[in-house]
RNA sequence: GCCCGGGUGGCGGAAUUGGUAGACGCGCUCGUUUCAGGUGCGAGUGUUUUUGCGAACGUGCAGGUUCGAGUCCUGUUCCGGGCACCA
């Protein structure tokens, strides 16, 4: 009997969906383990090859951990809000969640071929009321909640209120804000409602705010930082301008240390680690205030800056402002003041693009004049677009001789030099490097009594040294900062959810209801912004929020003063995808995100499997977003992802033809240095090993009925080139094409025999073959020719019984350690050496079958029922290898004189250290070699090497 | 510039602890099955040299440690990725 893939993966699929054997429930006592991939988003491209590899891998994963008796959960959904069905709705005025639910349908219908095990009872859809609920719900925990250090904690907001009515914003309160505001308690209990409401704004984890945001006009939306590369759109690749809007954020700067703390307690691989950590961007310095000149330490203006390098603190020649920084209004001098307002325009002007592509200094002095507040010397305070608002305080102490950016803008306007460390050269660089001993600090003759002396100190030292030396004199204070931005939380979108947030008489945000949840998206009839700039949702001017009558109003406005209206942007799209994994775990639940017994049954995903694409996006607001959870009580565990797997990314391998110009004559790859070609994509799918399908080419475009082609040995030979996956180069190739041609067994085995899972690696078809031919040989050992099956009960030999323990041990070594690539090379080795005994023993395929399930679970189950068992390879027990049926009876050692490898002996496995150096060397060849001496010394590898040492 | 990975045949890639480098698959060569092509089966396949046995060389490059190095150490170079006027 043939190896019929089709009928035999159709009939199974059946079998376990009506069966429901993949559905999980918490069983307490169980061992659970939690196997998730990144959910997709349902493109309408459909899934090409590179989609499932990751699902592959955590499926096998997942079926392995069933096999060793775990209670595995292991879901899939769709992150189905996003930016490509939104555009398409306004190019075509159909609705994205038309356009959504046929894509969903499209992968589903996709995925189910490739018989992976999850659970769909449980699946998740962002765009679900009943999923954005949860995404609202906790938006509004945000809102209501602050940041205290001292805690390292999330807590609710009214604590934080009572902290103020008491003793106001000073005080030793160590807590998270935008830093806009410092009262006494008197201030804040005499304010009105809607200054404090304004107050405590700048307090809340969900906040609206006035930030500098990446607008972006070509989509008309703002976006995330790990949106933007490079000063363009990550999607469609747009020029993004900085612009100040007043959006809603997410305090995540706030769980900046927790988030760099926890990668310590988690395993990912370290270079995702490192991106988070470089992402997070720590940085540990001084804080150091400067006064304005001229009116000391009264002075009403002081300037903190940031530096890292405190020890340069006698090498300050100048100060630099951020154009953005509010110092400069009032620093500047009446006679600067036109120069400074050019300048100031000027640089309003360039994109975040233009001011990284051009970097000529560019800067302006404000006419004023700031104090050293270790040497009290008077220097000259510019402003300078390589100052960046955003980072530490926006305001820099210049240090020309150690700081390279410093240096070309001293050079540039003149500004003197300094240089501190002994024997180092500033005349044509500055001298960056953290190393060396100090010099000119303080310079000769300017020694003070109780003065910092830092001269002849070490780089490392001298930092310490004048840190102390600020903290002790009350100059400034030791500090650390962060790059990592709060998230900007706003998107100038339709398909999105909505925020639980109306706006009341004082124009100030309110959240819904938690019982008004989820709040829907509403209906509208055109899909772009409004003609007023306002966002899409602006289109549905009804809606609003009834205060009164507690309810949405969607449809008449009834105008009185308990009517408010609902915001009108959206969430990003990292607002679904942000807890997703905690859904999973209790899908059905209207009462809660996730109910605490479930939550404390699955608690966190044990493997993680996805793109590295999301290493500064989706896997830092998760963490964040779980971290807030955990802070509140709502789950179990600080961390969401245990173990983190990035897998490659599949290339696509493109073919080539080669046309000779002006003519319709194709020539073989090999043949075409003779004639001068255009080389021309071709579609992968009409080529075969590189070979040509040439009626198929023929066929393929109507340009090349007639071509004519110069053959090389008969055949048509491609080029071919690794290149992205993608339509316009024909190298797309779709799984189902695979599935149909060879089924899904032989794709899974394929995917993961390509190489190491996690690294990127072209699609190419030419090695499908041989896995293929694997499940025939597989096939054959049950099925004789003539169709007959011939598992018999034999005992086994002991050959039989080494080959299929050696599998049995790889592939659970294999699996443990995701080296799926060699365990498709080891199911190789075993049923060649099955086929060479001609073994058809059930004591020796039904491991086998069970150990390859995970890998090829339909042929599995077909040849599992096929030998006689009644229920679903599923619920098979994974077998574990014996060690004695390894052993070797002899071992061959290879003899070496000196390190070389001369000959090779075999003895018996349990011949001793002694018998083994006295056979290697009463061994005819040896004396050729010790010439007659004695040797030095012996090493005996047992089993594998006999070094012997000769003088 | 800083920080992570990684360089092994014609190709994808093995080598778990420092112990016979190149498993397994593709491709290629020869044989066999077949009217023939494809398929199936068998043998071979790192490089150089040799009729052959064999020998020498061989994991980016240069050194080092060791009886022994793809693996450990130092330097260097190339490729991939992250961060980047971040003070």
């Amino acid at each position: 009997m043939e190896y019929k893939f089709k009928e035999i993966e159709k009939k199974w699929q059946a079998y376990w969906n009506l069966h429901k054997v993949y559905q999980v429930k918490e069983e307490e006592g169980k061992p659970k383990c939690y196997v998730l991939d990144m959910f997709p988003y349902p493109s309408g491209a459909g899934l090409h090859v590179g989609h499932p590899l990751g699902y592959i891998a955590s499926d096998i994963f997942a079926r392995y951990m069933r096999l060793k008796g775990f209670n595995v959960l292991h879901p899939m959904g769709y992150d189905a809000y996003g930016l490509p069905a939104e555009q398409y709705a306004i190019q075509t005025g159909q609705h994205p969640e038309i356009t959504t639910e046929n894509n969903i349908k499209r992968y589903r219908e996709q995925l189910d071929k490739m018989g992976f095990s999850f659970d769909w009872d449980r699946e998740v859809q962002t765009c679900d009321p009943a999923y954005y609920h949860w995404t609202q719900w906790a938006f509004i925990q945000m809102f209501h909640s602050y940041y205290c250090y001292d805690l390292q904690q999330a807590r609710p907001i009214g604590e934080l209120i009572e902290a103020f009515r008491q003793t106001g914003s000073g005080n030793g309160l160590n807590v998270a804000s935008g830093g806009h505001y410092s009262f006494t308690a008197d201030e804040w209990n005499t304010m009105s409602r809607k200054k404090q409401e304004e107050v405590l704004l700048d307090y809340r984890l969900a906040y609206l705010g006035d930030t500098m945001v990446n607008w972006c006009p070509a989509l008309g939306t703002v976006l995330a930082n790990d949106e933007v590369v490079n000063g363009l759109s990550e999607r469609g690749g747009y020029p993004v301008e900085q612009k100040i809007m007043r959006q809603w954020c997410l305090r995540v700067s706030a769980y900046a240390q927790r988030l760099l703390d926890g990668l310590e307690t988690i395993d990912w691989t370290e270079s995702l680690k490192e991106t988070q950590r470089n992402w997070i961007g720590r940085s540990q310095g001084a804080e150091l205030y400067f006064y304005l000149a001229g009116k000391g330490k009264e002075a009403e203006i002081s300037f903190a800056v940031f530096t890292t390098r405190a020890d340069t603190i006698y090498g300050v020649t100048f100060m630099v402002l951020a154009p953005e920084s509010e110092w400069v209004d009032p620093v500047t001098t009446p006679e600067q003041q036109a120069e400074v307002n050019a300048y100031l325009i000027a640089t309003k002007k360039k994109t975040e693009r233009e001011r990284i592509a051009d970097r000529k200094v560019t800067g302006v002095f404000s006419g004023s004049h700031a104090i050293n507040p270790v040497t009290n010397e008077e220097i000259p305070i510019w402003i300078s677009d390589y100052v960046l608002a955003g980072y530490g305080t926006g305001a820099i102490m210049a240090v020309p001789g150690h700081d390279s950016r410093d240096y070309a803008f001293a050079k540039h306007f003149n500004l003197p030099i300094i240089p501190l460390i002994e024997g180092c050269d500033v005349s044509e660089e500055s001298f960056d490097a953290k190393e060396g001993k100090m010099t000119n600090s303080p310079r000769k003759g300017k020694e003070t009594p109780d003065g910092l002396i830092l001269n002849g100190l070490e780089v490392k030292d001298a930092i310490a040294r004048t840190q102390a030396y600020i903290e002790a004199k009350g100059l400034g204070k030791v500090k650390v900062n962060y790059r990592l931005r709060d998230a900007i939380f706003s998107r100038q979108r339709y398909w999105g959810e909505p925020f639980p947030v109306y706006y009341d008489a004082d124009g100030l945000p309110q959240t819904l209801p938690e019982n008004k949840l989820p709040l829907k998206l509403p209906a509208v009839d055109k899909f772009l912004p409004t003609k007023t700039g306002e966002p899409p949702l602006g289109h549905a001017d009804l809606w609003a929020w009834d205060k009164a009558n507690n309810r949405i109003l969607e449809t008449r406005c009834i105008n009185n003063e308990s009517v408010f209206p609902l915001e009108r942007n959206t969430m990003p799209g990292f607002a679904g995808s942000s807890a997703y994994y905690l859904r999973y775990m209790d899908p059905h639940n209207p009462r809660e995100l996730v109910s605490r017994k479930a939550n404390r049954y699955w608690r966190n995903v044990d493997l993680y499997l996805g793109g590295t694409e999301h290493a500064t996006g989706h896997l830092i607001y998760s963490r964040f977003w779980n971290k807030f959870l955990y802070d509140t009580g709502v789950v179990c565990e600080d961390e969401p992802f245990r173990k983190l797997i990035n897998q490659g990314m599949i290339q696509g391998r493109s073919n080539f033809v080669y046309r000779i110009n002006g003519t319709h004559t194709f020539v073989s790859l090999n043949l075409k240095e003779n004639y001068e070609v255009t080389p021309l994509h071709v579609d992968v799918n009409i080529v075969n090993n590189d070979i040509l399908n040439i009626e198929a080419f023929r066929n393929w475009n109507p340009e090349y009925k007639d071509a004519e082609f110069i053959l090389e040995k008969g055949k048509y030979v491609c080029g071919w080139a690794i290149e992205k996956m993608s339509k316009s180069m024909f190298n797309v190739v779709n799984p189902d094409v695979i599935v149909e041609k060879f089924g899904a067994d032989t794709l899974r085995l394929y995917e993961m025999f390509l190489g190491p899972l996690e690294q990127s690696k072209p699609w190419d078809t030419n090695g499908i073959d041989g896995v293929h031919r694997f499940l025939k040989k597989l096939w054959a050992l049950f099925y004789a020719p003539g169709g007959s099956l011939q598992v018999n009960e034999n005992q086994p030999a002991n050959a039989e019984l080494k080959s299929i323990h050696k599998l049995i041990k790889k592939v659970t070594y294999d699996i443990e350690h995701f080296s799926f690539n060699t365990s498709v090379s080891a199911f190789m080795i075993c049923v060649n050496e099955l086929s060479s005994l001609k073994c058809s023993k059930r004591m020796i395929l039904e491991p086998l079958i069970v150990v390859l399930a995970p890998f090829a679970p339909h042929v599995a189950e077909e040849l599992w029922h096929a030998s006689g068992n009644d229920s679903s390879v599923c619920e098979a027990v994974w077998p574990t290898h014996n060690e004695t049926y390894l052993k070797e009876d002899t071992f061959s050692y290879a003899v070496s004189f000196n390190g070389k490898t001369r000959f090779n002996i075999d003895l018996p496995a349990e011949a001793s250290r002694e018998e083994v150096e006295k056979a290697a060397l009463s061994h005819e060849n040896a004396l050729k070699w010790t010439k007659g001496k004695r040797p030095k010394k012996v090493i005996v590898v047992p089993g594998k090497i006999i070094n012997i040492v000769i003088e």
